[in-house]
DNA sequence: GATGAATGAGGGTTCATTCAT
DNA sequence: TATGAATGAACCCTCATTCAT
């Protein structure tokens, strides 16, 4: 019952927005009545954060297991894999995630939110110290959250608004490379 | 008295979001007559447009007055130049721009505004044309959609939801180098 | 509930005309919620609607009770029973009935409603047929088409204006006389 | 100045009714300031009073000239011209008169008014007064107001309603009859 | 637990009317 | 006198939420 709302939510919140959501409607379309939605939800926004919840966990199951298979070698297998974890979990229910996003921005500042993006966080500062070789940067810190900054963002833009003249798989491998070029990038300072 | 409301429109907005925004509150903060808001805006999603509209403006100015003006020569002080146009038009109510992004969609055509945003695209263009012996790119296009995505999104979030932990100058550094690398990074292709 | 709220309406209606009917108000004269006025009506001219018809459902079968009632025989028998049930019919609730013929047109096609009038036409030209002997008309289209104006307005009339001076009793006897008159005229064609 | 006005009020009245006549369109079609009308006409009803006054005396005057125009003689040539007028004046604008018809009674007492209708009641006195010989009738005021409302009635509906398979001339004609042979139908009491 | 009829605060918008210019 | 910007009460209607069954 809880999930044939969430599925209803998700339709409706696509269709009309959050402020177009009315829970009448959404409980009408999972086939259940009002007063059970209510049974189960306290309220309105609720509805959305469970969503969103729900939405953060498969994303972040994606991501683990993206960040966790095998793959190129080095730095750049690892930045590779991450923008694919990232376009993954963008590519899940992009209109969905994009809708949430509105009301809720997934990636916070790491320390907001202690789950998701905190995890990945935690990952890239690993990766970066794993690394020391060819990562040009002595502010790990500054260097960790300008790659999730950029992961997330270009891939965002990328998977949501994509150019109608660019190919996707070159701009994947555009991110790619400017995150690479980003980490490895030898500057005067 | 249309600026009183949209001064007002802006202070609510911020305040409540869109579906909050009563005119009935804007008019009364704005110190006007409900009916003198409908003399001059046709109806409440007028508001978020005049709004856009104005604020779409002064960002224009304000970079194409930065992106003039004289500074730092070759490709790098070019690129510093865009960062801090992109900071400035940011910095310049960054909450309301935020909000006004979050609901434009629900409002306005999906394509965005070519004005600005497609200046903004060939200036980049010509600047990577002028200097084609640091920029490492055969694909202008995707350099120069790149480049624009990467400026837009770093600077929106470095403004917008800034770490608190780090140095908003040593950001923009950050933000001013990874740039600067994806261009003149040399890759195998 | 739907009863309560439709006479309210009524009530509201004859006090205030149409335009100064607030569905608040006909909630609140209804002992109902506005809400619960919404549920069951989807807008304010669907009040006007519904009274119309349950007004013209009443009429209808009033009509037929007393036009299949026993009475005078001859035409003239036929005659008074007509007139006699378009009385009862506007005697119902005729301020109402005013009311509403005032309103219908803008909310309901222009064709009369064919059932009841449709009824009645063929119900007078039936009659028409069944006396060819003190009918002087050929042309019984027309002659029913008068007789069904003639019963219609001057019954109207004598209802709803009814002049102050003039005996209710002889108004409805020179009412029978007319149409009486009128089908059994010999003329010249 | 008042005319544009009334005109303005006119048109407008009869593209959206009276509750949809707004006084600021009146006034912009009339091409004068809403101040200026107010200067004239102290609300909106009274627009629509002078509008039924105008009307009232255009068709009184056309009424008047017919009636004493020359014509056929005896009673049945005075009903001809009695008809005729009401014709005429149902004519005059048909469409008019019928939103004029629907809104006064809220505007105005419910007594006649006693300018026209009361000389033409006098009119028709007079006229049955001067035909003793075919009048069959004892109670001459009784049947002058069944003369009055059966030519009002029946001019109203065939001018405003016209049934679309009859033929105007012949209503006419059977608008005479019916007049015609009830003030002259003999009858028991 | 499940239901859905009932609630009513509050929303966007209109328009008759006023009054300073 | 003519103007029209300004007013604000009032209107129709929606929808999140409750609670008796």
């Amino acid at each position: 019952m809880v999930d044939a709302i969430l599925q209803a939510s998700a339709r409706v919140l696509l269709k009309h927005g959050y402020a177009g959501m009315s829970t009448n409607v959404v409980a009408q379309q999972a086939g259940v009545s009002i007063g059970s939605l209510y049974q189960y939800f306290p309220n309105k926004a609720s509805l959305l954060t469970a969503l969103h919840n729900r939405h953060a966990e498969q994303m972040a199951q994606s991501i683990e297991a993206i960040l966790a298979a095998p793959g190129g070698h080095g730095l750049r297998g690892e930045v590779v894999r991450l923008v694919r974890a990232a376009m993954a979990a963008h590519e899940m229910e992009p209109e969905l995630h994009r809708q949430l996003e509105k009301e809720r921005p997934f990636f916070e500042s790491p320390t907001d939110e202690p789950g998701l993006s905190g995890d990945i966080h935690r990952h890239i500062l690993r990766l970066l110290q794993e690394h020391p070789d060819v990562v040009a940067h002595s502010d790990l810190a500054l260097a960790a959250w300008m790659t999730m900054r950029m992961t997330e963002s270009l891939v965002h833009t990328a998977v949501l608004h994509p150019p109608h003249d660019l190919d996707a798989v070159r701009i994947e491998a555009a991110i790619v490379d400017a995150i690479h070029a980003f980490l490895t990038y030898p500057r005067a300072g």
